[in-house]
RNA sequence: GGGGCGUUAGCUCAGAGGUAGAGCAUUCGGCUUUUAACCGACUGGUCGUAGGUUCGAUCCCUACACGCCCCA
């Protein structure tokens, strides 16, 4: 580790501490914080801040030590905001002064006297008590340009978040995103439930598993790509309106859009198809916009988005005539048509590729970065939607959307398959795909077709990627910028 | 996996084939209404790592590590 002269001297300063009695005292007790006080005596001048005498403790780090001989101003930091503090000689006991000059910006510090407010205004706690708590030996990023090396934001977000006001703002946001769906879907009386992240066979999604090893059992499990068949069991048994809101591990590439463990809300709702969970989700993004933002105008890097309004819907086969002009919708099922549209449009295909593979490989290369305002997509092929019934109508497409914002994915529903022989035939398919050499296909989960046999109710379900619609309130252009800590290579100590 | 860019003081950043620079922070001195406090003095570096070219490399070349961006 680096050990250079800013810490040694800090250390040296540890040392004294420790001669002189407890250097981590842990008995004094705050009464107060600072957005509280601002927020209180916001409309208190000075004068009747002194008329009332109020005496308040509190603590936190020192930001900020504007020293000046015999008086120093302190701005010091809790969870809240920051509140000055005015040091005086001649008021603090005999040599607590003269002991605060050699603290550190970064300490930890506690104080206690009357509010008052200074020539400039500002509230301050004229400080008749005054204690180190802890000795911090390492110098603070510099306050005036902050951390700005992502390295060291992503690698020591504490250091980050005592720094950013706007880092902090984003994991706030994130956890009122989380609050908001859990109350909005116990309003509509939905059972919040946990099931298994260490599973013997993943499934409910086409990507590839983190494998581990269960040492006392000798047996390999897989760390979970989706919650989805397990909470559907739990529909079968009769929690017929569930949710979870949990983490999913792929074993795929690290990008702005991907970390390789991702939050997902995954709700499931009997008695009601995918329309409805449309319906509710323009109604929970419309409510929690206002909740969390306080509008429900969302600007993201640029674009500004209106979650308050009704979103635009369209099928697959029409976002491919919308941003496919050329393309002939008389031959939109035709296989041989779709294989050299995509060789025209270089988009790679494999021989086992049906239409509706085919049309999805198109959609994504040509609709789905265009999808710029919130739009539902729906009638996805039912050859790639394994788990969703098909339409009554139509039974190439299934009862299915997918919810695109600035060009990305957020959410995917359906109308789930509750038909346990066209499931089997379903799975029958992935297992042939994964034969064919697509890692990211199903492997046939004999449990939950019988889980199906036992007859799950009608149901439609969804899944809303939480990371990405953080992303989108927080204006934040990386995962990375909305996970606490982000997966890193790592880091040399040497 | 491929391409591009980056890595210099604790932090933010300049720099140039010839012994390394600024601001802030630190240290010391001054200052009882500051808030990017101010004034004065000083200090701080294996220039990401390892090789190579060169009389001489932090700079040029190669590889590697880590990060960022784009693509698959």
């Amino acid at each position: 580790m680096d050990e250079n002269k800013l810490i040694a001297e800090r250390r040296g300063k540890l040392d004294a501490l420790r001669e002189t009695g407890n250097a981590y005292p842990n008995d004094f007790r705050r009464n107060a914080l600072a957005g509280q006080l601002h927020q209180t005596f916001e409309k208190h001048e000075d004068e009747l801040l002194r008329e009332e005498h109020i005496n308040v403790s509190v603590s936190g780090r020192m930001m900020r030590k504007n020293v000046m001989g015999k008086a120093s101003f302190v701005g010091l930091q809790d969870r809240s905001g920051v509140i000055q503090l005015r040091l005086e000689r001649d008021r603090l006991p005999e040599g607590i002064y003269q002991a605060f000059k050699k603290w550190d910006v970064g300490d930890i510090v506690a104080a206690s006297g009357e509010l008052f407010r200074t020539n400039k205004g500002e509230l301050t706690v004229l400080a008749d008590e005054l204690r180190l708590l802890t000795k911090s030996l390492r110098p603070l990023p510099e306050k005036w340009h902050g951390l700005s090396d992502q390295e060291t934001r992503y690698r020591q977000r504490y250091v980050d978040l005592i720094i950013s006001e706007t880092s902090r703002r984003v994991f706030e946001v994130r956890s009122q995103v989380t609050t908001y769906m859990r109350s909005f879907l116990e309003a509509a009386d939905f059972l919040e439930v946990e099931t298994p992240m260490l599973q013997t066979m993943p499934g409910g999604a086409n990507a590839r598993p983190f494998k581990t090893h269960h040492n006392a059992l000798d047996m390999q499990l897989y760390l979970r790509i989706a919650p989805e068949l397990n909470l559907k069991r739990l529909i079968v048994g009769g929690f017929d309106r569930v949710y979870e809101i949990n983490r999913n591990f792929r074993n795929e590439g690290v990008s702005t859009q991907h970390n390789p463990e991702f939050t997902m809300l995954e709700a499931y709702r009997a008695y009601a198809d995918y329309r409805d969970w449309m319906d509710m989700t323009e109604a929970m993004l419309h409510g929690m916009s206002e909740a969390v933002l306080g509008t429900t105008i969302v600007s993201y890097q640029g674009e500004e988005f209106d979650f308050g309004k009704p979103f635009r819907r369209m099928t697959v086969e029409e976002a491919i005539q919308t941003y496919n002009p050329e393309f002939d919708m008389s031959k939109v099922r035709d296989r041989d048509y779709l294989v050299a549209y995509c060789e025209k449009i270089g988009v790679p295909v494999q021989d086992n590729y049906g239409a509706g593979k085919l049309q999805i490989e198109i959609f994504d290369a040509t609709g789905e970065k265009n999808l710029r305002e919130p739009t539902f997509i729906t009638q996805y092929p039912t050859e790639v939607s394994p788990l969703s019934r098909k339409n009554d109508d139509d039974p190439f497409v299934a009862d299915r959307f997918e919810f695109f914002v600035a060009g990305r994915e957020i959410a995917n529903g359906f109308s789930e398959l509750n038909d346990p022989e066209d499931q089997a035939a379903r799975f029958r398919a992935q297992v042939e795909n994964k034969a064919a050499g697509d890692d990211e296909a199903m492997a046939y989960d004999h449990d939950y077709i019988r889980a199906l046999e036992y007859g799950m109710p009608p149901t439609t379900g969804i899944g809303i990627g939480v990371d990405r619609l953080v992303m989108l309130l927080t204006d934040s252009a990386s995962i990375r910028d909305v996970l606490l800590f982000p997966h890193m290579r790592p880091e040399v100590f040497d």
